[in-house]
RNA sequence: GGCGCCGUAGCCAAGCGGCUAAGGCAGCGGAUUGCAAAUCCGCCAUCCCCGGUUCAAAUCCGGGCGGCGCCUCCA
């Protein structure tokens, strides 16, 4: 049983989809007026993982991602750069979607757009206008707090609370804490033909549109970043439930938002990282925002994976604020590393590659029976803790954990067998082994990770660094056969001042960057 | 001022009333190695403070102290 944190009660409850067996889920996305950060990227790999895992739990699940592309921002910064609106959204845009890519995130079935709704989204207004909750006003079309008995739910503000002197420009109200779900358009801006003149869409209204319109007027999930609460959500909440007269979703659920660490900018002296790469993101302490500005998420990608990334965003509670600095993440590829390295120990061990392991999609058929065999019932074990941790409002953090475990049984078996020395007659304990990896496997891509190999630091002259390579590999065994140590030790003492690393392992010698 | 979150080892972090308080990074000791690297084993916390509830609390309640978010645009 999948246990959800839910902020509209604020308790943990049970899973269980509007429809049974059927999962909608829907994720606030960016306004695309600027290249994205790292704030970014944390709803869009915690829902990815999040859905991926509930399809591995039996679920069949549609996973939408709004791209709001007309709003006031893009506006200003439309014509800040001299450049049509649209195609700021459209260059914005395709770098969200290569950063979604680089960090794995590829289960989102659906990238609507604002402006590919807007029908929808007059409608809507229209619907809300028909029945009583908002009223135009000179143009702009304002939804009424007051008609909504319930407004304030999601966030535990009163109507009351938020009362204030209308100020001059915001006369148009009734009250202060009316929202526009549609803004009259001033001469020069992009506009769309509406029942109140030219306009367009205010910030909130596009989601409830687009997310009825996918997912219905009920839907499972709604997902975002905890600075959504209010007033976005809150209003969401207020137009679609108006309108459609039903809940809009079962699930609220938010994610902690990205802190940057003020140490950001200090780290790296010590050692490889270097000042240039101290302000991936803002020097200041606190929240990365837009306000605050921080650097393009692709830069980043310059500098670590995308995947260390991705287990950096999954190794904490997704409700729990994220402190972001250089050195956290190399810490975190530091730990990553512990897998490559099993997944090219399984491959020398076992001749084939640990990406190339069928591992089962659901846990229903992952489930195994481990017998006696003492390897496979630690594997159990932690495939169990893992199951346990995510079923428990998805704990990644646990999870990982989990995974961790698992990776260090499974080097101990291979080093108790001595698998790497030789395989001849070890086919049951490479059975089990295989088993093991395939294990971790499963349980990886359950959370979108090690989907596929970490792309080598491609360097042009890979084919002559492997031969010269093999070439002192060789020439270094023979010196080490004759106990020539001083020759030996040179080699490689000069091939680590290059940053190579050499491996002396019961097979052979090998050797990484 | 209103609403809310957090405080667990040197650092990050799981844990949500009851087994010896997960895991990662760093460090130390050991096995292994010609020496290393990698790997494995071991060591490294009574959970901010003070009260209370309970047979039993890191976990619940009250009060402090200390961080932080939202209330305006933000994932």
């Amino acid at each position: 049983m999948i246990r959800v944190y839910n902020t509209l009660s604020k308790t943990k409850e049970p899973f269980e989809p509007v429809s049974p067996g059927k999962v909608g889920m829907y994720l606030c996305g960016p306004t695309v007026y600027k290249p994205s950060h790292i704030g970014h990227m944390v709803g869009p790999v915690i829902f990815d993982a999040i859905k991926r895992y509930l399809v591995y739990s039996g679920y069949d699940v549609t996973f939408v991602i709004n791209v709001t592309d007309v709003d006031d921002k893009l506006i200003a910064e439309s014509a800040n750069r001299g450049m049509p609106m649209e195609k700021l959204a459209a260059e914005m845009t395709a770098d969200y979607m290569q950063n979604l890519r680089a960090m794995a995130v590829d289960s989102v079935d659906h990238f609507p757009k604002a402006t590919d709704n807007i029908d929808e989204i007059i409608r809507l207004t229209a619907t809300l206008v028909d029945k009583g909750f908002a009223y135009e006003s000179k143009g702009d079309v304002y939804f009424d707090v007051t008609k909504s008995k319930d407004y304030g739910k999601l966030s535990g503000r009163s109507v009351e609370a938020m009362q204030c002197e209308l100020s001059e420009n915001i006369r148009l109200k009734r009250n202060s804490a009316d929202f526009a779900l549609w803004k009259s358009a001033k001469p020069g801006e992009p506009s769309w033909p509406s029942p109140w003149g030219n306009g367009r869409p205010g910030w909130h209204i596009e989601c409830s549109a687009m997310s009825g319109r996918i997912l219905g007027k009920t839907f499972d999930i709604h997902g975002g970043g905890l600075d959504l609460v209010f007033p976005h959500h809150e209003n969401e909440i207020a137009q679609s439930e108006s309108a459609h007269g039903c809940p809009m979703a079962k699930y609220w659920m938010h994610n902690g938002l990205m802190q940057a660490s003020d140490e950001v900018g200090k780290v790296g002296g010590r050692n490889t990282r270097t000042a240039t790469e101290g302000d991936l993101a803002s020097q200041e302490a606190g929240k990365i925002s837009k306000s605050k500005g921080s650097s393009a998420f692709s830069e980043m990608l310059e500098v670590f994976p995308g995947e260390t990334i991705r287990f950096f965003l999954l190794s904490t509670h997704y409700r729990r604020p994220i402190d972001f600095s250089n050195s956290r993440i190399e810490e975190v590829g530091t730990g990553l590393e512990t897998f490559y390295r099993f997944f090219q120990r399984y491959e020398r061990v076992a001749g084939e590659s640990f990406y190339d392991l069928a591992a089962a999609e659901t846990r229903e058929k992952g489930d195994f029976k481990p017998g006696k065999d003492a390897l496979l019932a630690d594997v159990a074990k932690h495939r169990q803790a893992f199951l346990d941790a995510m079923d428990d409002d998805f704990n990644t953090g646990g999870g990982t954990a989990a995974l961790f475990d698992l990776v260090r049984r499974l080097n101990k078996f291979v080093d108790q067998e001595k698998l790497e020395a030789s395989t001849d007659g070890k086919d049951a304990a490479l059975a089990s082994l295989k088993q093991g990896a395939t294990t971790l496997r499963e349980l990886g891509s359950a959370l979108g990770l090690f989907l596929k190999p970490v792309e080598a630091p491609a360097e042009a002259d890979d084919d002559l660094v492997g031969g010269l390579m093999d070439l002192l590999i060789e020439i270094r065994a023979n010196a080490r056969k004759n106990k020539d140590f001083a020759t030996a030790d040179r080699i490689r003492d000069a091939l680590g001042e290059l940053g190579i690393t050499l491996e002396d392992r019961p097979g052979g010698t090998g050797w990484q960057r």
